[in-house]
DNA sequence: CTGAAAGCGCTTACAG
DNA sequence: CTGAAAGCGCTTACAG
């Protein structure tokens, strides 16, 4: 019975249907002019036929892009991994694609990426690889694509956002530690070229002021969003002639830099020092110690972000927006909280 | 001095190279029968302009598919994850794009995918949600879709295919427990609906066969792939009158349940019953207790994928292939082979 | 080596 | 309410 490996396209409907192809395309388009008989034996076609429309035709005519572009630096960061989650469950209820883009913080990957997604017609939201790529979005965003930025702000390009509130977390993160009695608290910082580097880094200040503490720069550590930056700082950090009681890591690879140099080094937490993470780890209930953390609402990110990209592309001229979710702790044993409750 | 809106398109770039349409396209596809001066005026125009050829039209008209459908149950599902980064590593060498989809095993929006990728013309990477998928994507087949199935057989549905060795995973892991010498290996299967739980399961009874051990049907418990089975079939296992002495888990979610059951029953690892899981773990050797595991190359998986999607794009009627790769043992604590070690 | 022209599969003013 | 026709931005035989 099969024989033909020809598509079948809207023409082959409209004739087998009587119709136009125009009023097929109505049909398809439930446009609201068509009379109700016309409209069944197009719909009869289109089942027999078991027709697709091409989309591909479909948006070139219409111009209207039902891709959505998401640029991240890995998905195998778990953050990442909810934002995309969440960006892939809101575009399903829109009805729209979503590419996957890593860039590995590499803005020449970024780059080519952006250029794809630009002849693409695509929306984008992009997590940028440095706070100094304003620049080049701008370019894409003047060629009309719709841009929301996440997890980090640019300097110098205003668009559609959707943050997490880092100084509240960082601040969060260390005025636990505070209250839990930690004397010497340091903290393993981030990217500096980063927002969120700079973000928590600040949080991490306030808090300390706040409580009265002396900011003391020996004891912040520059690691730089990675593992191995972690482990490396973790050392140091232990080694100093009067080691913290207590650190503050500034995302999950530095965390996991961190557990590994506790191991490497023979010492445990919190009996030993008391650690605290920004970024939740998703088998963090089952790891020894078990991380307690500053964990970012990323699903809830990757869905107001497609959010915003739809209401821009229906009002591209409409003020830019920015949202910030706010993070939370999660207490678990590394921070002591259980011990330290005990001797009270 | 901006001001137009409209993109820049090939018709622009003629205009300013002084040539046709057609000679900027064969510049663009860098045609070899274009004479070196007209394709310098074009790559000039091109640059000045920043013209960046319309993909959508491009697709159109030469009906060739850059897109690539990655259809998982769950991108938060570690293994998919991976999967997925070796997919997208490989589609952008070849300068592809790929669209994401989750379908959590569930067929209804495994169909919906498969509708929106058809009607893409995209190639199509899937983990089908049963065995008895072969249908639908027959039909999306015949409609000249190229289709890569991945992790999953399906029972009437030849087509390229990547798979782990199942069988001898899940023997490896079972055949160590032996060695160990655990005298009550229990298994923790997998939906059977799916070809890595009936695989599995086989490798565990051939492993204690060829080891010259009985099957005890009361050992094997049927979890289904979730965390919430595995923590129910952990706690029905540890509470028979004679409870096995090392468990071996189907898949990471039921792993992940295994050890949540472990802890609410006071229960250690190796100590009180020794674990061996399918699948690893990214964060498993700071996990307590550090799970010994099978790990598939998931990473691989996707790259090997992707190569046999444009073998087939390249060659539509060659004969199906089946790629089948070995997982490996990693030894860590759980399966106490230290603990065993030390004692003899 | 190059251009004029047709056409990929749709959508949408424009008439009627 | 419906159809004929133009056109979205490209590519590719077909002439020359």
């Amino acid at each position: 019975m099969e024989e033909s490996s020809k598509p079948i396209t809207i023409q082959d409907v409209a004739l087998r249907a009587g119709v136009s192809r125009a009023t097929v395309s109505r049909v398809l388009n439930s446009h609201p002019s068509v009379a109700p008989d016309l409209r069944l034996r197009v719909q009869e076609a289109i089942n027999a036929l078991g027709y697709q429309p091409n989309r591909t035709a479909r948006r070139l005519r219409a111009n209207s892009s039902d891709v959505l572009g998401l640029i991240i630096p890995d998905i195998q960061n778990p953050v990442f991994v909810s934002v995309a989650r969440g960006v892939e469950d809101e575009a399903y209820k829109h009805q729209m694609n979503v590419v996957l883009c890593n860039t590995d913080d590499n803005a020449a990957k970024q780059q080519a990426y952006l250029r794809i997604l630009q002849s693409e017609q695509a929306g984008v939201i992009v997590a940028p690889t440095h706070s100094y790529d304003g620049e080049a979005l701008r370019k894409v965003r003047d060629a009309g694509i719709a841009i929301v930025l996440i997890d980090r702000r640019l300097d110098d390009f205003e668009t559609d956002t959707v943050l997490v509130d880092n100084v509240r977390g960082a601040a969060l993160a260390v005025r636990h530690l505070v209250e839990l009695g930690y004397q010497r608290i340091a903290m393993i910082a981030g990217l500096q070229t980063l927002s969120p580097g700079r973000e928590r880094l600040e949080g991490y200040r306030q808090a300390l002021l706040a409580a009265g503490r002396e900011i003391d720069s020996e004891l912040i550590a520059q690691g730089d969003f990675r593992e191995q930056g972690g482990y490396e700082q973790m050392r140091r950090l232990m080694s100093l002639p009067n080691p913290p009681d207590a650190i503050f890591s500034s995302n999950s690879l530095t965390s996991l830099g961190m557990l590994r140099a506790l191991r490497d080094l023979g010492l445990r937490a919190p009996q030993d020092v008391a650690l605290v993470g920004f970024d939740d780890l998703p088998y963090a209930d089952y790891m020894c110690p078990a991380l307690t953390a500053v964990a970012q609402p990323a699903y809830e990110i990757g869905r107001q972000a497609v959010q915003l990209l739809l209401r821009r592309l229906q009002e591209p001229d409409a003020p830019a927006t920015t949202i910030t979710l706010q993070p939370r702790l999660i207490v678990r044993q590394s921070c002591g909280a259980a011990l330290r409750q005990q001797s009270k």
